[in-house]
DNA sequence: CATAAAACATACTAATTGGTATTATCAGCA
DNA sequence: TGCTGATAATACCAATTAGTATGTTTTATG
């Protein structure tokens, strides 16, 4: 890797840290400079400004890295139901990546951001529908596999799914302990089961 | 009413317009006093800080308010499960304080605040037990009455719909539609039906 | 090695931030 | 009416913000 992409990786990935924990609006560029070791010089080569660099963190680094435990994860279609819990029991319980304090990436860009930066918004879209497709399919897969029922709609219990997802992530941010995730995961697994 | 209880009042009711609008964080206090037509002594007249006035919005404004909208309906202990899904859906679909492109307003302080301000994190923690009790109560009610099945496990179903319905609100920052909701409430609805 | 472009460093700026110090006005009551 | 504390207005401040202007150093290439 040539140097100068080196620092811009840098620059992504510390930036990213600080954002995961305190947010967007409140991470100052002072503060990722501080920590990256870099100059304002450096930093303004590499991105116009602060919101370009927001839109960078987001496509260059959350997409491939949820593509890696969100996505990849899900194409497993050998017992659909059984894959997604297992997927997000994984996230939830064992991904370290994911703090239990700092919530879900995604949901807090899109708490903070959507709605008025549009670019922001188009890039958080591009993520969620990958997602959103993704479980969709398998649930179809499974569907057809006769291990979900005929009549069970696909698009809703994803978005079902991944709404109690996001919702619990938020409420292990008030409690910042993990049994909220056993409870809720209890549950998850009890209304799939009723889709066989 | 006394002019100062108004003046302050005045503020809490704007800034509150504010924060649901563009968050706490990139609200300032400059924002609130141009919304407000109240000058800063004033404001510092009422409150020792920002912050202060944040937790006074939660205890003073959000939680009337919601005891209003998200407990009371809860009361009606006649078919708990309709009663949920009717709440749920009305706070999606008719009640016009709560704005799809602005989400859940606990849920966004809690994103933005929770974890790392521990007045925050209380004030809020208040606000979502007693929806957690309230609901937790009406299923344990319904269980009773033969409407609800024995093994239910009313807390998990309880923090399950809920996890769902502060999700739901986040993606509908996303889309900006409220068409998700509609799906939304279709799953709920079957959900809700398979714990008869 | 010469040179140009790429990559980075330093010093600055104008605007905005939360907050304070000081002064002015108002309402209620003796 | 005159006084006192409650309420509010004004002017200020130091720190922080995103961003820029202008320079210096590296790196690749002929």
């Amino acid at each position: 890797m040539k140097k100068a992409e080196a620092t811009r990786l840098n620059i992504l990935q510390k930036a990213f840290e600080l954002i995961y924990e305190k947010g967007y609006q409140t991470t100052s560029i002072d503060d990722i400079l501080l920590k990256t070791q870099v100059t304002k010089g450096a930093f303004y080569y590499h991105f116009k400004n602060k919101d370009e660099m927001g839109i960078a963190i987001i496509n260059e680094l959350l997409k491939p890295t949820l593509t890696n435990s969100f996505i990849e994860p899900l194409q497993n279609e050998e017992n659909p139901l059984e894959t997604i819990h297992n997927l997000i029991h994984h996230l939830l319980i064992d991904n370290d990546f994911l703090k239990v304090q700092h919530g879900c990436p995604v949901s807090n860009f899109t708490q903070e951001m959507a709605s008025w930066n549009q670019d922001f918004n188009n890039a958080l879209n591009e993520i969620t529908q990958l997602w959103i497709t993704t479980m969709t399919d398998i649930i179809e897969i499974g569907k057809r596999k006769g291990l979900i029922r005929y009549e069970v709609n696909a698009n809703q219990v994803t978005m079902f799914v991944m709404s109690s997802y996001w919702g619990i992530r938020n409420f292990g941010k008030l409690d910042n302990d993990k049994l909220v995730y056993d409870t809720y995961l209890a549950e998850l697994k009890y209304y799939l089961e009723t889709l066989k």
